[in-house]
DNA sequence: AGCGGAACCTGTCGGC
DNA sequence: TGCCGACAGGTTCCGC
């Protein structure tokens, strides 16, 4: 579900409330969850204060006031609802209790999300083999050819692996390539300097975008307390399979590429 | 090494 | 109406 811009929203708007808050309690409503047993869990977190939130790809990334993080994915359904009162929820599977009175709810469908605990942020394995952010200096054409000079696979499937850009997800990736005038199957190793540039440029300004509209809401994705995005307003090959192409009205393609639907326009796109 | 497919879990939607 | 398969914004594991 939320990619970096969504997962960049919920951070912002968590960070508004609850820094500076201190856990009470927890009460853990579905184990898989969590990285260990519920006691162990509920007793490393009691009494934490939150002293900043801040994201790396789409990691949630607690600290508190001592070598503690949380780290969060929300993967396809998950997110956070902050009320006052929790009403008996079918969805909510970790619920964080407040020294204000607010209950942090972690509200997840599919059961997908996790939440790790880390003494040492920097020995986490999964935070440590992400590839750098969009907006990294270290980004660049050159950097990115070397990276993928041995690669067989799409254009696509690159995008969507977060050991090389971290935060891209399905709907951004169709986007980005349609952005940036490529097709969607070519083989990355194929891909000229200058068509590495565009894309670096085009997944700057994809994002850019739809952080400014707090990310992209179809169905599950909700920012904190139920608000949705608008950047789906915005779309303009996701989910427009047979809708003529913006720019030529070619109709647009659906495609499937590693099990997973991939949006663009056969015209436009090369 | 790195690719594609299956699996994880639950709900919804479209077709027959 | 009812059932059944396909599909959903992600990641990990496994076999090749």
């Amino acid at each position: 579900m939320p990619e970096l811009p969504e997962v960049q929203t919920i951070v912002n708007e968590l960070s508004q409330t609850i820094i500076g808050r201190i856990i009470k309690s927890c009460e853990i409503k579905r184990d898989s969850v969590i990285d260990r047993s519920s006691t162990d869990f509920r007793r490393a977190i009691r009494n934490c204060k939150f002293t900043s939130i801040s994201r790396k790809g789409k990691y949630l990334i607690f600290q508190f006031d001592k070598p503690l993080w949380m780290i969060v994915h929300l993967r396809m359904t998950g997110k956070f609802i902050l009320v006052a009162d929790h009403q008996e929820n079918r969805y909510g599977r970790v619920i964080f209790k407040l020294d204000n009175g607010l209950q942090m709810i972690f509200h997840d469908v599919r059961c997908f999300g996790t939440i790790e605990l880390s003494s040492d942020i920097d020995k986490h394995k999964k935070l440590f083999s992400l590839g750098c952010d969009p907006w990294d200096k270290a980004l660049t054409p050159e950097s990115l050819a070397i990276k993928l000079r041995h690669r067989k696979a799409s254009v696509k499937s690159i995008l969507l692996n977060q050991s090389i850009i971290a935060g891209l997800g399905n709907i951004y990736a169709s986007e980005i390539l349609f952005d940036a005038k490529i097709d969607p199957t070519r083989v990355v190793t194929k891909l000229t300097l200058s068509q590495l540039k565009q894309l670096i440029k085009s997944t700057k300004k994809i994002l850019a975008s739809a952080l400014k509209n707090n990310g992209t809401t179809i169905s599950d994705y909700r920012r904190v307390d139920d608000k949705q995005g608008t950047f789906q307003n915005f779309l303009k090959v996701y989910g427009k399979q047979g809708e003529p192409c913006q720019t030529c009205k070619t109709p647009i393609q659906k495609i499937k590429q590693n099990q997973r639907s991939t949006f663009f326009c056969k015209i436009c796109q090369r």
